[in-house]
DNA sequence: GCGCCGCGTGACGCCCGCGTCACCACAACG
DNA sequence: CGTTGTGGTGACGCGGGCGTCACGCGGCGC
């Protein structure tokens, strides 16, 4: 999911873009200050973020290059001002775009969908690889290897093994995998999780009858055990 | 030297940008219509885009559906159209400003600077050429080689193709392919991709029944082996 | 005007992934 | 010892996805 950093001492800018952001799909982050901006985006890790110009405790272009400091990520300048040196400085200062209020949401959210989408293709992609002592998962590419042997999975298997794997140690309820790779009818079909978990054993365990990877939970869950 | 590439029809915006930009230290490229553009994109190899939308020959969407093709450089969108579905069509479509008509010049040149800073820093871009066993994928110069002999590919094919190799080794979901290359409205339209798979096959593989360079992975996509 | 080529469409057979069922193993409990 | 609930395994029929061939249409060039 998408992580927007929402920076604007305003509540009702604030309030919109909240509603409108997450309703989208966004996840959405909100400081009221330069300052605290600055925290969240080095906590927060969002993926791009929306600023407002006018904040009560220090300048907007100070904020911008404070952000730059250290991050590429892309920043949308959102502010009152027309005057086009505030613009000027705002972009040169490391801003990616500017949009002046009165703003129309439907064109920030295109501007922001573009601002994220170069990002994305710009951006060194990190390695979604999760590896065990018998197979390898490449969550990128969709494919198993297993000594070195590709190994086919059926869509289901692999919708499975996905969900494990970005969960990896972690315990994953029979709910939410059902949900995720049937979808929310089919979360009490628990014996479809026995069928393709046997499947997926006996693919990518060494000992099926001993999984060492893919382990139950009795009554709660499944894990991923790298 | 940064290299930009102005597509307008008016003369008089051609000139004031021309002028701006070169005293500034840009090399300036022309086109006055959609065609050349897309021709000059190619052969040019500018470093950004300035576009206006109101060409005499094509809508200015296709133009950027036309260059994000096959590339990924700035695109910022001139027009005096300043109803936002504009804005959100020609941002969704691929571009990565949209600036309104009249527009101050220093405003310009500073989102065209910030647009070049930051495909500066996404970094250089790969090889564009894709080998395997029995045949060579070149996508800057849209030409694939088998044993050492041009193979005609028909627009279609080439898109599918392109796709395939821009993401060799990963697999790429039917709906991405068909949006990619027929279009969003056509996501469901699986058929296409065996049509045109088959084709592929029978043009570039050794054994088109035995495909060992584009394979299907059943109920997920497809992809390309090098 | 004619022919060629690229494109989309329809028909058809094959095969495999999916869901279902029956059965067994095992542990917990009275 | 029987019952109950949870989990694992093998077998099986069906539907849908896939590949393939043939055809009609429209555009473009000779």
């Amino acid at each position: 999911m998408t992580k927007v950093l929402v920076v604007d001492d305003e509540p009702q800018i604030v309030r919109a873009l909240r509603i409108n952001l997450s309703a989208r799909g966004y996840e959405v982050l909100t400081a009221p200050d330069g300052a605290t901006a600055l925290r969240l985006a080095a906590d927060g890790k969002p993926d791009v973020v929306v600023l407002d110009l006018g904040l009560p405790d220090m300048d907007g272009t100070d904020v911008i290059a404070g952000l730059r400091g250290w991050t590429t990520l892309p920043i949308i300048v959102l502010s009152a001002r027309t005057d086009s040196t505030d613009k000027v400085d705002a972009l040169d200062a490391g801003a990616d775009d500017y949009v002046t209020k009165p703003f129309g949401m439907d064109e920030l959210l295109a501007r922001l969908r573009a601002a994220v989408r170069r990002s994305a293709t710009a951006g060194p992609e990190d390695e979604p690889i999760v590896k065990t002592a018998s197979f390898t998962v490449d969550l990128a590419a969709k494919r198993v290897l297993k000594d070195d042997v590709e190994v086919h999975l059926t869509p289901t298997e692999w919708g499975l093994l996905e969900v494990l794997a970005r969960n990896a140690g972690k315990l994953v309820a029979q709910k939410q995998l059902l949900r995720d790779v049937w979808g929310p009818a089919y979360e009490k079909e628990t014996h479809y999780l026995r069928v393709y978990l046997a499947q997926l054993r006996r693919k990518l365990e060494p000992e099926p009858a001993r999984p060492r990877h893919l382990l139950t939970e009795p009554g709660m869950g499944y894990r991923f055990e790298p």
